[in-house]
DNA sequence: TGGCAAACGGACAAGGTGTCCACTTAGCTT
DNA sequence: AAGCTAAGTGGACACCTTGTCCGTTTGCCA
């Protein structure tokens, strides 16, 4: 999506998580891919700084590319060469957030990463997701564009996260269940509970901690 | 939503549930709305009318006012008159189909009606909200705009008829565990997993079975 | 320093939105 | 049954967003 994964930032989301200590943005050059001008590397970060401004303090759903291309100061079409849409400016955006729990996940100690129980790792995968979407929601709720939603290369990464913890639980039919047991962090749901109902951040934690001990209750998956 | 809310058809999907058996629409006069006069009547049921079928052949969420306007046979700021955007149509032709079930889980037999245990109640009510998103997934699509789901009358109903079930199950704090549970039957998500990852409506029923008897255990809530 | 490919951004056409307003018509009134 | 009045209609208008094209500028390498 966006055009990182045309130029050669990859599959950025999914594979780049080494550094879990080492956060500074790794060196961004690719062996095939022709490096990216200064003045365009330059621009894009321009873009993305703006952006990220204009997605807090307005709808984030309303951001328009002429409006971050003026924030920016660039002209709209050079906008056009780096994000195809708003929602992917979001996507890259959230991106650089996510991709620490990422880490953490997979190299991290538990109950987050591997050692724990499959259901105390889903409980605190779910308290580290309410806590990403409780600190950058605006950036959430402007990256979920229907069903592009589910094509996003952090998706992907929560499913096979997912995926690994039913399949250890002994789950049955693990495949259904991934998106099934997913869906409770959308971002909308959660702006709704949040700011629609009042619920505090810590009632929604704890029901889902709830939540997923049940679904993954101790005893075997069958 | 849509006008029916101003006009005196009331919060319909909510309350009018009477006529399980009845079927037929209710005569739908009202003591204190002024009544519609008949040209308008037929235009809305002729806007209904090919608005169902445009949301069935093209990408439900691309349909724009002009192209049901034009197929209905009206001039826009007619259609505008009755709905103030596409979704509001598809949200009044999917409250037509909701209707029915809405009567079944308060009147009808168990395990959709009252009687079963709550947690087969749950397992009923997802499939037959997932046979209701199989037959009308485009209307379901169409109706989805963000946020405004969450404030469909519609959605009201499923909330509270949820929230009937775990508070009959014990559970400790019902409230943030409501939308979770109806996350699962979000239409994008139903869709990605139908029509993206091919998954067959079994699959997915079978497993929103078993999700929603592990949520509430038969032994009580707690 | 010269040249070239990459990057820039102003401008254009197409299409959607929401509203206004002059005209038509349904349905009550006498 | 004809007239009146307000509800209903739809063409048109102004505004905004989108996506692309293309002449110009700028970084970078030889």
């Amino acid at each position: 999506m966006s055009d990182d994964e045309q130029r050669g930032r990859g599959a950025a989301s999914v594979h780049r998580v080494g550094g879990l200590l080492g956060d500074l943005q790794s060196a961004d050059d690719q062996p095939v891919a022709p490096r990216r001008r200064a003045d365009a590397e330059r621009n894009r970060a321009q873009i993305l700084s703006a952006a990220e401004q204009l997605f807090a303090e307005q709808d984030p759903r309303s951001v328009t590319m002429g409006e971050i291309a003026k924030a920016a100061g660039v002209g709209r079409a050079t906008l056009y060469r780096s994000f195809p849409d708003p929602s992917s400016v979001a996507v890259a955006l959230l991106d650089e957030h996510e991709r620490r729990l990422q880490g953490q996940l997979i190299y991290g100690p538990p109950p987050l990463g591997p050692g724990a129980p499959a259901g105390e790792r889903l409980a605190a995968f779910y308290l580290a997701m309410l806590d990403l979407l409780e600190r950058h929601l605006p950036l959430a709720l402007g990256a979920e564009t229907g069903p592009a939603r589910f094509r996003t290369g952090a998706y992907g990464f929560w499913r096979v996260h997912v995926r690994t913890l039913l399949v250890d639980h002994g789950v049955e039919d693990p495949d259904p269940l991934i998106d099934i047991a997913l869906s409770p962090l959308s971002p909308e749901l959660f702006q709704f509970q949040r700011h629609q109902l009042g619920l505090s951040a810590e009632r929604i934690g704890g029901s889902l901690a709830v939540f997923a001990r049940r679904l993954l209750e101790s005893g075997g998956g069958r």
